[in-house]
DNA sequence: CGTATTTGACCAGCGC
DNA sequence: GCGCTGGTCAAATACG
């Protein structure tokens, strides 16, 4: 739906003002009328119109160029709204026998009720935590899983989900070399979401995020400033952050039309942060550049 | 100096 | 009952 929007943020946004032969046409660039004033041999006439041939030959390949990233863009979120629509079928599918979050049904109940004993036994007096802490607040129905694209070479565990965590532990699991992360919300004092961040088995550019529970507050507002670290997410703001699936599979009654709006909002959200992304627009300029001779 | 992260140790549930 | 495993704690460390 908005591709088209995508495609207009991409191509606007990179600030690519290579070539340009249609505008210079008309009216002969500056460049060239300083080079006719101060050489006016016939040789470096022929040297401008070569100049000028060539700007024309890049303007041109900037045009297929981006072209080509309009396509690829397009494909990319028609792919990804593909694959998560998949992930969101597969994860209802399996939702309670098997997992691929890494065995987190079977530990499931266990988690439940050590994060109640362990909360009230040992931790802070905070009242949500010892009076409705019990009687499952992280029922299963309640889990969510969170398919993120991310940089394999990026080792942080960190998903820029718009809330703050706190990572309070990191282990690594039998069925995965990559280590799962855990953090726990630190927006509220008395939000006792969890969640887990650990990296695919098959695919370590994706990092897989289970949440547990619902948070009791809403969302923090975006502060992307240079306030130092502040929560997990500060760790997404010293690299840059990588494209973001957010898929929710929050309860199996979950319709049909609430999963296409999700994957709406996976492309949107992807596309957002693929454009707003300064690292993304940095490496599509240097590779663009590196193709395209500029004099 | 305050806060977040790291990491080894500990605890409890589950399977055999 | 024992060992394995996942989840959590808390001291040490890093960082702004």
């Amino acid at each position: 739906m908005d591709e088209q929007w995508m495609i207009g943020q991409t191509s606007l946004s990179l600030g690519l003002h290579v070539g340009g032969p249609t505008a210079r046409r008309g009216a002969p660039p500056v460049t060239k009328v300083l080079v006719a004033e101060d050489f006016m041999s016939s040789k470096k006439n022929r040297e401008v119109e070569a100049l000028e041939a060539e700007l024309r030959r890049v303007g041109e390949e900037n045009r297929r160029l981006s072209d080509m990233l309009r396509a690829l863009v397009a494909k990319y979120a028609d792919l990804q709204g593909k694959v998560s629509g998949m992930m969101a079928a597969a994860n209802n599918h399996h939702q309670s026998s098997t997992t691929s979050e890494g065995g987190s049904s079977a530990s499931a109940t266990r988690k439940r009720a050590r994060s109640d004993s362990l909360d009230k036994a040992s931790r802070n007096p905070s009242p949500p935590l010892t009076a409705a802490g019990s009687s499952g607040r992280f029922g299963p129905d309640q889990a969510e899983c969170t398919p993120v694209h991310a940089d394999p070479s990026d080792l942080s565990l960190v998903v820029k989900d718009g809330y703050q965590w706190r990572k309070y532990g990191q282990k690594v699991t039998k069925d995965n070399p990559c280590p799962r992360a855990y953090f726990r919300c630190s927006f509220a004092p008395s939000c006792q979401v969890k969640k887990k961040v650990q990296r695919s088995a098959e695919d370590k550019a994706v990092l897989v995020a289970t949440y547990d529970g619902d948070h009791n507050h809403a969302p923090p507002p975006k502060q992307q400033g240079p306030s130092g670290r502040k929560s997990g997410d500060a760790a997404a703001v010293r690299a840059p952050p990588a494209p973001v699936l957010v898929q929710q599979q929050r309860k199996q009654e979950a319709s049909t039309a609430e999963q296409v709006a999700d994957r709406k909002n996976l492309v949107e959200q992807m596309a957002a942060t693929l454009t707003r992304d300064p690292g993304f627009k940095a490496a599509l300029i240097s590779t663009l550049s590196g193709r395209i001779p500029v004099a």
